[in-house]
DNA sequence: TGTACATCAGTGAACGCGCGTTCACTGATGTAC
DNA sequence: TGTACATCAGTGAACGCGCGTTCACTGATGTAC
C-alpha cells in the first residue's frame, strides 16, 4: 500500500514503480533530469535493483517513452474521431506538448530515435504517426489532392503543430496564447490552407 | 600561429579561443557535450583560465549561441533580399538547423531563453527574429491579409519551417528528402496556401 | 632609457557532487517430492 | 504437510568518471616617473 515505506524485501511492482519515478523527474526537469540513481531513490530501493528490469538507463527512458508514445496515439486517435479530425488532431497534438513538456521532449529526443533497439518504444510511436497519418488522409479524401499530395500535406500540417509546440515549449511564443494560435492555425476560416495540394517528396 | 602548442604564458585570443572550440563541441555532441573543462582543454588551458573570460558555463553558451543568432539572423535577411522572399527564408532556416543541429538546439534551448541575463544573446535573438517577420510581412502585403493576419501567419509560417526542422533532425522525418520537403512546401504551386488569412492571437 | 609597481591573464591543486555500472552477497519465494 | 533447494529480487560497497567552481598562487605586460 505505502510505496515509501515499504516493508517487504520484494518491492512487487518495481518495474512500474521506476517508470513512474522516471516520469516524475522528466515532468520535474525534463530528460537530462532522469537517472538510474534518482530513481531508484525515489522508489525507496538501491540503484543496483534497477538493473533486475532494465538492461541500461536507455531502456529505462525507452519504456518511459513508449508509454509516452501510447498516450500521445490515443489522444491522436481520440481527436481523430472528431467532426474536423484534422484540427482537432492538431489541436491534441499541442496539447500534449504542452501538457507534459519532458515527455514530449524524450519522445523526439535523438537518444531514443535508434528505434531498432527497442522495439516496444518503436511499435508505440509508429502507432502514434499512423494515427496522424489517418487524420489527413481522411481529411484530404474530401478534398481534391489525393495519392500524391497526401505525404505533403501530412508533413507539412504535422511540421505545422510540432514546431508551434516547441516554439512555445521553449519560451519563444508566450505560453498564454497557446489556444488562440491553436484555434487560429488549426480552423481555417474556409476556403483557407489547403495543404492536400503539394507534390510528393521521394519517400 | 600554432593554437594547440602555445609557447607563450598569455594566450592571446582565449575567450574567442573558448567559443570556437564550445562550437566544435556543440557541432560534435550537441549542448550536452559542451563543457568547461572540456573546452579548456581543447584550447590547452586549465579549466580555471576560463573564468577570466566568462562568469560561469552559461556564459560560455550564451556567447555561443548569441554568434549563432547573428549568423542565422544575417542568412534569414540574406534570403528576405530573393524575389520570394518567404519561400526563400523558409529555406534558409530549414539549410541553417540541418546544417548546424547542434547550434540550431543550443539556440532554442530553454536554459538559453532566460534571455534578459545575457543581453547579448537577446539582442541578436531579437534581431533574427525580426528578420523572420519582415519576411512575412513583405509577403502579406502584397496578398489581402494585412494588419491582424500578418502575426498568425508568421506564427504559422514559422511554426512549419521550425517543425520541419526538428522533425529532420531528431530522425523522424528522413535526412535525404530535405530538398523536396522544402520545395513542396515552400514553393506553393499557385493558389495554394495563403498563410496570411488568420485572425491574429492576443500577442 | 631604465626601473618600480599595479594590473592582468594565466596555473595547479583541491572541493564536493552525482552519475552509470559491476561485484559478491543475502533474504524471500515458490515448486517438487 | 513438511522440507530441500533452485530461482528470483533485492542489498551494500565500491569503481572510475567528468563535471563546475573556488582557492591561493605566479608569470607576463604595460604604464608612470
Amino acid at each position: 500500500m505505502s510505496t515509501s515505506g515499504r516493508s517487504t524485501y520484494h518491492h512487487g511492482h518495481l518495474r512500474s514503480a521506476l517508470i513512474a519515478a522516471a516520469r516524475a523527474l522528466l515532468d520535474e526537469g525534463g530528460p537530462d533530469a532522469v537517472g538510474l540513481r534518482e530513481a531508484a531513490r525515489r522508489v525507496g530501493v538501491s540503484p543496483t535493483a534497477t538493473y533486475r528490469h532494465f538492461r541500461d538507463k536507455e531502456a529505462l527512458l525507452a519504456a518511459v517513452a513508449a508509454e509516452g508514445f501510447r498516450e500521445f496515439g490515443a489522444a491522436l486517435a481520440e481527436a481523430g474521431r472528431a467532426s474536423e479530425p484534422l484540427s482537432a488532431m492538431g489541436a491534441a497534438y499541442v496539447d500534449f506538448a504542452l501538457a507534459r513538456p519532458g515527455m514530449f521532449r524524450l519522445m523526439f529526443s535523438p537518444l531514443i530515435a535508434k528505434g531498432e533497439l527497442h522495439p516496444e518504444l518503436k511499435a508505440a510511436a509508429d502507432e502514434a504517426f499512423a494515427a496522424l497519418r489517418r487524420g489527413v488522409e481522411s481529411r484530404a479524401a474530401d478534398g481534391e489532392g489525393q495519392g500524391e499530395g497526401v505525404d505533403a500535406a501530412a508533413i507539412a500540417a504535422w511540421s505545422l503543430v510540432h514546431g508551434l509546440s516547441h516554439l512555445i515549449l521553449d519560451g519563444v511564443l508566450p505560453r498564454e496564447s497557446a489556444q488562440a494560435f491553436k484555434q487560429a492555425i488549426l480552423t481555417p476560416p474556409k476556403g483557407a490552407p489547403d495543404l492536400g495540394r503539394f507534390t510528393a517528396p521521394k519517400r
